[in-house]
RNA sequence: GAUAGCGUAGCUCAGCCGGUAGAGCAACGGCCUUUUAAGCCGUGGGUCCUGGGUUCGAAUCCCAGCGCUGUCACCA
């Protein structure tokens, strides 16, 4: 336990004095809440004389004692409302305890209490509850920060270190209650989606985050092992593979929402542990894919924003179907001027050479020509916008091009110069796949790290036969960036990743080994 | 990984042309029965990130380390 500051000994001090005075600073019953601040606040009528008999809980996050009355700012779930505590009016009697020792003293800031009593509206105009009993719910043992709004809605002393608001989400939330809106979007956006897919007759389902093999993506895993099989497990990198199995099953669309471990940086747009939804659908295509994928988005925005158009950052985004769609040969002549199309590798690594961007010498054909997309195109694509039409050598689960030599059949969609979805005519050759995987197993002896591996059990499950089928995976904690206009992933996140906290620093990570 | 900045009271920050710490809020004592960033009077609170060095003297200058943040590079 780290050593206590002067105003930690206080609440301690105050907790004992309440004992003291035989009450339970942490009582078991429950407490009749019947109503909550925003609803009071929203539909208060004086006229109508509602809200005449309110059970209100929450935080006390103000307390203003102006003598023998005081007025004090509770916060629930739903927001703040100011109560009037009058002392002869919660102490009736001769004894005056509860107002001048308990509530003037013993309760501190962030303490939990509730309040009976009706509404009414203040001389300065604000509704507020005018209490008739105050009773502890819990006793808080260390000081919140101190955050105040003045009246022109300016944030004094706002708690803001990014650090401090990661590691202890919990006082981010009590004293910023504003990132609640980031997170309760982020949950409409689920909702919508899943509400979407499953209307559309898709199953949401689970498959194994331990696999003895990881696949359906180009990333380095998380490796364990288990202990009574004595065997090495990887966190998934991807779904794809076990609901492509699914589709071979028979069940004909299928989806699930899914964290998924990747073993890499860290960033602003990476975390380790991060949320796809993929979605297999059997008999269609990578244009029906696209047409979807617009579809739900839109659909998202809308329940989110009302609107189409998003701000983000310094960009008015607008979501409004359809979308813009290039092929990535198009694209990369569009911002480059010049036409890969026809080129071989030496080719272009030439034109990368020229256009100054690096190319390690282990990469093949499809990973150069992703370089130059990456390099030059990528960022500059704001409105959200397909890009289709990808080399075959970077797309190892995706069918050939019905008539495009070389390519396969894939978009992704770019929003504010970010993939926010991945998806394809799924590859449902057999055989192709085979020479597909070896064609990665070549990759990774030239030293390409993310290389497949070859999964024979999946093969197996290609040789039964699969339908046509439609692929995708859309990167849940980008799109909730920029649909809640979030700068960094780990304000999308509850709990980001971190470093354990330094030694000496209170209640460092991994404390007990 | 590269580069820049930051680390001072519970919180937000000032002090940094070297002379061993300040403000506001929070806390503590007092006054105040419709206030609202309540107000007024008074009080306490700090291994100035860590370790070295320069100096009579370091929060301040130098070196090293740790942590964080921003930007860039790679993966979604």
């Amino acid at each position: 336990m780290a050593q206590l500051s002067e105003q930690e000994i206080v609440r301690r001090q105050n907790l004992q004095k309440i004992i003291d005075l035989g009450i339970n600073p942490y009582p078991p019953e429950l407490f009749p809440v019947n109503a909550y601040a925003a609803d009071i606040k929203r539909d208060f009528k004086p006229e109508e004389g509602n809200f005449q008999d309110v059970v209100l809980a929450g935080r006390m996050m103000s307390n203003r004692v102006m003598g023998k009355a005081s007025f004090a700012e509770i916060q629930d779930t739903t927001g703040r409302i100011q109560v009037y505590i009058n002392r002869d009016q919660i102490c009736p009697g001769e004894d005056k305890t509860l107002y001048d020792q308990v509530f003037k003293h013993l309760l501190d800031l962030g303490d939990f209490i509730g309040v009976k009593g009706y509404t009414f509206i203040t001389k300065t105009g604000e509704i507020s509850i005018h209490a008739s009993e105050l009773v502890l719910l819990s006793k808080s043992l260390k000081p919140l920060p101190v955050v105040k709004i003045d009246a022109d809605g300016v944030a004094h002393d706002e708690f803001k270190d990014p650090e401090q608001r990661y590691r202890q989400r919990y006082v981010d939330l009590v004293v910023n209650p504003g990132i609640r809106k980031v997170f309760r979007d982020r949950t409409t956006m689920y909702n919508t989606m899943r509400n979407y897919l499953n209307q559309k007759g898709y199953l949401e389902v689970e498959t194994p985050v331990l696999q003895p093999l990881y696949g359906g993506a180009a990333a380095r895993p998380f490796k364990t092992h288990h202990n009574t099989l004595d065997m090495t497990l990887y966190m998934r990198i991807a779904n794809e593979l076990y609901l492509k199995r699914l589709i071979v099953g028979g069940i004909e669309g299928v989806y699930e929402f899914s964290k998924d471990f990747r073993n890499e940086g860290m960033s602003r747009f990476h975390n380790p542990e991060f949320t796809q939804v993929e979605l297999y659908v059997a008999y269609k295509d990578y244009e029906w894919m696209m047409n979807l994928v617009e579809e739900v988005i839109e659909k998202v925005a809308l329940d989110i924003h009302g609107d189409t158009k998003v701000q983000v950052g310094d960009h008015l985004i607008d979501f409004k179907r359809p979308w813009k769609r290039f092929t990535m040969f198009e694209a990369i002549q569009h911002f480059t001027g010049i036409d890969i199309s026809e080129m071989d590798e030496a080719q272009l690594r030439e034109t990368a050479k020229k256009l100054n961007i690096h190319i390690d010498g282990k990469l093949g054909k499809g990973k150069i020509i992703d370089e130059i997309f990456g390099d030059k195109c990528e960022a500059q694509l704001i409105q959200p916008t397909f890009i289709t039409d990808y080399p075959v050598e970077m797309s190892p689960l995706a069918k050939k091009h019905r008539s495009k030599p070389g390519l396969v059949e894939r978009f992704e969609a770019i929003c504010n110069g970010k993939e926010i979805c991945n998806a394809f005519s799924e590859l449902n050759d057999p055989i192709d796949q085979r020479e597909r995987f070896e064609e990665q197993l070549e990759l990774g002896k030239r030293g390409d790290e993310e290389a497949m591996m070859l999964d024979e059990d999946f093969l197996r499950a290609l040789e039964y036969g699969m339908p046509p089928t439609a692929g995708l995976g859309i990167g849940m904690d980008r799109l909730a960036m920029i649909m809640t206009n979030s700068n960094s992933i780990q304000d999308v996140i509850f709990f980001p990743q971190m470093k354990p906290e330094a030694q000496g620093k209170e209640q460092g990570a991994g404390g007990k080994e």
